[in-house]
DNA sequence: TTAATAGTGTCTATAAGACAGTATAGA
DNA sequence: TCTATACTGTCTTATAGACACTATTAA
C-alpha cells in the first residue's frame, strides 16, 4: 500500500477518469477537443502474457496394461532479445489498440502453439512499479489448458531450444524473465482451485474418458488430492449427480475402452452442468 | 473472436514482448538504447475503475423489536465532464506509472469514501476498443466491501447530488457511462459467487454477531439463499467446523445480544479458516 | 399475553469414509 | 495364473432436509 508521489511527469490526483466533483479548478470540460490524454504520462504498452498448462502422459514400461504417469507441465519461450536476453518466459505479446486483451491472449496461444479452441481465462493485472525495463507496463495474465498432442505437433516444428515444456515445479525453480516467476505462482494456483471447483479437467481429457482418467488429471493438478470412493462420490450421489455421463454406443449399450486395463472401464462424459459450492449449504 | 489488424500504426505482430524466436529477421536487440517502445501506439492510460458496495439496514416500523431490511446498494458518482457529462458512473481513475493498481484503486476508494481498511479485490479488465472517447482506455475493474456506517459520514459531507447510493437492482438498469453496466454486472457476478464461498460476509458483518445477522447479509446478496437449518449447519456439522466461532465474555460465559429480538441470541465471529471447497468431494 | 426472534427434538433419507471382497482379461 | 485396473458390498457414522416444538422477553 505504498503510494509515491513525487514523480513531475504524473497526472494528478483529481485530474482523472472521473473528473466530475473533483475538479480543482471547477472549470468543466465541455468538448472532446478540450481533452487532451497526452498531458500525462501513459503506459508504454499492454503485454498479454500466458501460462499454457498441459498434461503430459508417459507409458509406464510395466510388462501388463497400466496406467500411464501424468504430469502437469508449462510451456516457456527462451528470450532472444533484451531484455532477459537468454532467461526463459511465458509466452506473450503487446495487446493492439484495435483487439481486445483476450483477442491478442488467443494470437499468442496460437502462435506459440497453433491451436485456438481451447480453455482460456484472464485470472490477473501485474503493475508493480518497474517491472519491465522498457517502461511502464501493466501485464494481463491468462491461463490456458491445453492437449498434450495440440502441443507436440508444435514443437516438433519449432526451434527446439526456444520452446520447451516444464514440469511445473521445476519451472518455478528457475530464474524466470520479468516478474514470470509470480505469474506462474498465481496460474498455479488459479487452476489449482478451479480444478476442483469447476469442470476444466475436461480441457486435459478426451471427450470421452474413464474415471481411472479424471482421477489421474486431478491429481496431476492437485497432489494432494485423494479420495477412496471417488467413483461412488462422481457416479451416485444426488448432489453431484449430472457432471457427468455414461457415453452409450450406437445400440445403447454402456460403452467401454480397455486403453488402461485388462477390464474395460466405463466412458464417462462431462455434461454442461457445474454444481455450487457453498460454505453454507 | 474477431482480429482486425490493418491499421498501419499497430506494433507488427511479432515485434513483442517475446522477441525470441520471431524476430523475422533475426536481428537481436542489444542493448536498451536499442528499444524503442514509442514506435508504436501505446494506451492512453491505465484507468481503475472501482464497485462499491454496502449494505444498508433500515428498522422496520414494527411495534416489537425485529430484524432490520437489509439491502445491497452500490455507490455511484455522477460525471461533471465530458465525456459522459451528467451521467451516472463508477468512482474511478487514473493510475499512475509510480504506483500499482492496486495502489490507484485504494487512492481512489480513500477520495471516494474516506476508508481505506476494507476488503478490495481485483476482479477484470475491460478492453473492447471503443469503450473510451478519450482513446485507448484498458480498464481496470475492482470491488470493495464496505459498511454502511463508514459511508454515512462521507454522503453527508459531500455534494448530495454527485455521489449517491443506489440498490443494485436499480443501478443495474440506469444508463450508465462507459460499460460500466458491464462491470457493475460482472462485480455483483463474483460476490454473489464469494459471499457463498468465502467468508467476506464478515466486511459486511461487526466483529461479532449473530446468527440471524449473518443469514440477512447473506440474503442480501444472493436472494435465492435459503437454508432452513442454517443454524445448525454452520454451528454444528464436522466439515464447517472452525468457520464460525461463539463469543465468550470476560467470565467465560457465552455472550449473546438482543439487539434484534426478545430473546437474546448467542454472538459468533468469523475465524481465520476458509474451507477448501470441491465437486469432486 | 403476544409478537418476533432464537433455538432444539426428532424422524427419514442420503452421503461420507473405511476397507474387504469380487470381476476382468491380456500378457 | 498372475497382475493391474475396475469395480461392488457392507458396515458405521455424519449430514441433509423437513417440520413440529420449546425458549425468551420487551412491548
Amino acid at each position: 500500500m505504498t503510494e509515491p508521489n513525487n514523480l513531475p511527469s504524473n497526472r494528478s490526483d483529481h485530474a482523472s477518469h472521473d473528473e466530475s466533483g473533483h475538479e480543482p479548478n471547477g472549470k468543466p470540460f465541455d468538448e472532446a477537443a478540450n481533452y487532451s490524454a497526452s498531458r500525462y504520462r501513459t503506459p508504454d504498452g499492454a503485454p498479454a502474457d500466458i501460462v499454457i498448462f498441459t498434461i503430459t502422459s508417459r507409458e509406464r514400461g510395466t510388462a501388463k496394461k497400466s496406467l500411464p504417469l501424468r504430469q502437469l507441465e508449462v510451456l516457456l519461450i527462451q528470450r532472444k532479445a533484451w531484455p532477459f536476453q537468454g532467461q526463459w518466459a511465458l509466452p506473450g505479446g503487446f495487446s493492439k489498440e484495435t483487439e481486445t486483451l483476450m483477442d491478442s491472449a488467443l494470437r499468442e496461444l496460437r502462435e506459440e502453439t497453433g491451436v485456438a479452441d481451447v480453455h482460456i481465462e484472464y485470472y490477473g493485472a501485474y503493475s508493480t512499479p518497474g517491472r519491465d525495463p522498457r517502461g511502464w507496463m501493466i501485464s494481463h495474465a491468462f491461463f490456458a489448458l491445453v492437449h498434450e498432442h495440440a502441443l507436440a505437433n508444435r514443437r516438433a516444428a519449432d526451434d527446439a531450444a526456444d520452446v520447451r515444456l516444464f514440469p511445473i515445479e521445476e519451472a518455478l525453480e528457475m530464474n524466470l524473465a520479468f516478474d514470470h516467476r509470480e505469474i506462474l505462482a498465481d496460474a498455479l494456483h488459479q487452476i489449482r482451485v478451479k480444478m476442483l471447483t469447476t469442470t476444466i479437467a475436461k480441457s486435459f481429457l478426451p471427450e470421452e474418458f474413464t474415471i481411472g482418467e479424471l482421477y489421474q488429471v486431478i491429481e496431476a493438478v492437485v497432489p494432494e488430492f485423494e479420495e477412496r470412493n471417488f467413483i461412488r462420490k462422481i457416479t451416485s450421489t444426488r448432489s453431484r449427480e449430472g457432471i457427468i455421463e455414461e457415453v452409450l454406443d450406437s445400440k445403447g449399450e454402456p460403452k467401454q475402452s480397455n486403453r488402461h486395463s485388462q477390464r474395460a472401464a466405463q466412458l464417462y462424459r462431462f455434461t454442461e452442468y457445474v454444481p455450487r459450492l457453498s460454505i453454507y449449504s
